[in-house]
DNA sequence: TCTGGGGTCCTTCCGCCA
DNA sequence: TCTGTGGCGGAAGGACCC
């Protein structure tokens, strides 16, 4: 028997967020809705029954869209679009609260639903996952002619039974790894299916602009496209030592690599947190003398967060550390590692203002964060 | 009226030590 | 004792992702 090949699939619930919130107010279905901001937006029910829902024009705040449905899209409102700014382009849309809890609760069942038909799966957070196809009952079967009609099946089988199992659709792309599969699942969305294997790179991916490949974010886009490489194609084409000299020897092989649709990254079924952390943006600036007691207050309750997710999930950290964001949106980070690892409230918030006497508080505040890492299993001294 | 919150990983620098 | 070298952990910042 010859070897198998190798089917990785990336999965990726449509609109996920919006999704869920049009399960529970399916009166909002085709109207543009985005979800984000503060908890103070809930809907109201009307004597009647009705619902009345918030519009963004009448949001005031430092929010920012954590999703919007695909109407709203086609008004120019995206995820992490500022309330304020999108109230100016569209004054209308609905805006809804976000509601972690429900889209866990639903993340949940829909991971539930994939591992009845391939259970080798890899957490990417609440809304999308990989999938190891390759010894999947079926995924090898040649239907035809064709040697992945099975894994499109079986690929599709997975989708019915999101849908069924959530009432939700999702998009799914299945390649020989994770860097294509994840391309391919935003290639046909919402609701789409797509099998690219390794010969269809040329020209399936080649025209894609590098801006779609998983680990090019804005600033190697934008230097890429100064040296004139646009495409993956413009990018595969590249002289891997000119990729290098530019972008050092790791991310510039990686580079190349990834352009040529090159990934042999496993599907891992487990992670261990590497930290834990707490920040919160201020409704308005604080600064530290005039706010102190304000701010000491927000510093002491994200310690205390830090120590009940710490101990609610079994950890303690030997490292803790702050964050904070000036007026000017500079950001500065501060750590102390401690003998000893805590999962105390106390002994954070003691390490955390250590952190804090090592920072010149001149400027206004306008974020603060508190973070344990290094974490340990189960200690908690 | 700019720009959330929770993460991971990588690079660089620095001090310490063998 | 001086100089060099290399490893390592910790600290800081940055890029990126969902």
């Amino acid at each position: 028997m010859a070897t198998p090949t190798r089917w990785i699939a990336h999965l990726d619930m449509d609109a996920f967020y919006a999704s869920v919130e049009l399960l529970r107010y399916p009166e909002l279905k085709g109207l543009p809705v985005v979800i984000g901001g503060g908890r103070r937006h809930q809907p109201e029910t009307l004597p009647d029954g009705t619902r009345r829902f918030m519009r963004l024009r009448d949001y005031t705040g430092r929010g920012v869209a954590t999703t919007a449905t695909y109407p709203a899209r086609d008004l120019g409102l995206h995820s992490g679009i500022g309330l304020m700014k999108a109230a100016q382009r569209a004054p209308d849309c609905i805006l809804l609260p976000t509601d972690f809890d429900r889209y866990r609760d639903y993340s949940r069942r829909f991971k539930a639903a994939v591992a009845e038909v391939a259970p080798v799966i890899e957490d990417r957070g609440i809304d999308e996952i990989y999938i190891d196809l390759t010894a999947a009952p079926g995924a090898q079967d040649t239907v035809g002619f064709d040697a992945t009609g099975g894994v499109r099946a079986l690929a599709q089988e997975i989708r019915n039974n999101v849908r069924r199992a959530t009432g939700l659709t999702c998009s799914i792309g299945v390649t020989p790894n994770k860097l294509l599969s994840k391309i391919a699942s935003d290639l046909d969305k919402p609701d789409g299916l797509t099998v690219i294997t390794a010969a269809d790179v040329p020209l399936r991916i080649w025209p894609l602009p590098v801006r779609r490949i998983n680990g090019i974010g804005p600033k190697a886009g934008d230097k890429l496209a100064a040296l004139g490489l646009r495409t993956v194609g413009d990018l595969a084409a590249a002289e891997p030592a000119a990729l290098v000299e530019h972008f050092g020897r790791a991310y510039g092989r990686w580079l190349h690599d990834a352009a040529h649709g090159r990934d042999d990254r496993p599907v891992v079924t487990h992670h261990e947190p590497v930290s834990m952390s707490r920040e919160t943006t201020f409704e308005r600036n604080l600064h530290a003398v005039r706010d102190r007691g304000a701010l000491g207050e927000i510093f002491t309750r994200l310690c205390a967060q830090v120590a009940a997710d710490l101990q609610r999930k079994g950890y303690a950290g030997r490292t803790i550390g702050i964050k904070l964001r000036f007026d000017d949106f500079r950001t500065v980070t501060r750590d102390l590692t401690l003998p000893q690892p805590t999962a105390e409230a106390e002994a954070i918030r003691h390490a955390a203002g250590l952190c804090l006497k090592r920072v010149d508080l001149g400027r206004p505040l306008r974020l603060l964060g508190v973070r344990a890492s290094s974490l340990v299993r189960g200690g908690r001294l």
